[in-house]
DNA sequence: TCATATACCGTAAAATTATTCGGTACTTGA
DNA sequence: TCAAGTACCGAATAATTTTACGGTATATGA
């Protein structure tokens, strides 16, 4: 019982911690950008919703069948703390939720679009490159 | 002895998967411009070489004191078999070396810039929504 | 009735990334 | 002689990120 409720102790303080940590890095312009988007699959996430049509996670888990649900979850979490997509919530059963991208994230649009641009017109370099090593 | 032997092949396997590992992602055209820059530091270091100049890591790593030597080392040498810099040796005593940033790497720096300009546009913001908080 | 789908969450493990520390070898300046 | 600087590397650890798995609750269609 005491193992248990020190537990839970250690638990509330990592809540505590975790709701007080800057999400993002502040310690210049370039790195809080990054930092906004360096997660694996955020920049895919954006470029998923640039049209600006509500999807629901599922949708963007079909377009993007490589990242587990729960990593989109928690990324798409994180995007609507940073401001980047809105979430609305159906309460309705089955349960229903959407996500659209807002003004702050259409934004960063022009940035994954140059990103983009730059991968296709590189990509058969890097192919030529490391394209005879196994990826893992 | 024994132990030893199995550690050791084990390391030897390692390090040929290692070898053989694709270091950048072929997923998507997005996937591989993130994946060659989304290292912690690894776009401060393509800012910090924009003009051209030839910096020894000593220097690079005054213009990034927040960054640990070691990591300035291991990612500079990745940035370097992605073709994004050079490295010259000097065969001197004490050792000296430089790195360049290259036609490649220059390509990048558009985006290096957008997200620079995008950073500063939207610091303040981020920085009333975070700034309360503690950093660790 | 049973599989499937929906969204979500907790836990734990795996994988990756970042960091610290100590050591090499040599020079220069105090 | 001793500290500091120079570049670099191995090893270990810390921190973070990503993933897998199982469970909640309810509806639908076979």
């Amino acid at each position: 019982m005491a193992l248990c409720l020190g537990r839970e102790i250690k638990r509330i303080f990592e809540l505590m911690a975790y709701e007080k940590k800057i999400p993002v890095d502040l310690d210049c312009p370039l790195r809080l950008t990054m930092s906004l988007i360096e997660s694996k699959w955020k920049s895919c996430i954006l470029d998923e919703l640039r049209d600006g049509r509500a999807q629901r996670p599922s949708e963007i888990h079909k377009c993007l069948p490589e990242a587990a649900p729960r990593v989109l979850d928690i990324q798409l979490r994180e995007m609507v703390e940073d401001g980047l997509v809105v979430k609305t919530i159906y309460p309705e059963l089955p349960p229903r939720s959407e996500y659209r991208i807002t003004d702050l994230g259409l934004s960063l649009i022009p940035i994954i679009d140059m990103m983009l641009k730059w991968g296709e017109e590189h990509f058969e370099v890097f192919e030529k490159k490391y394209g005879g090593r196994t990826k893992e």
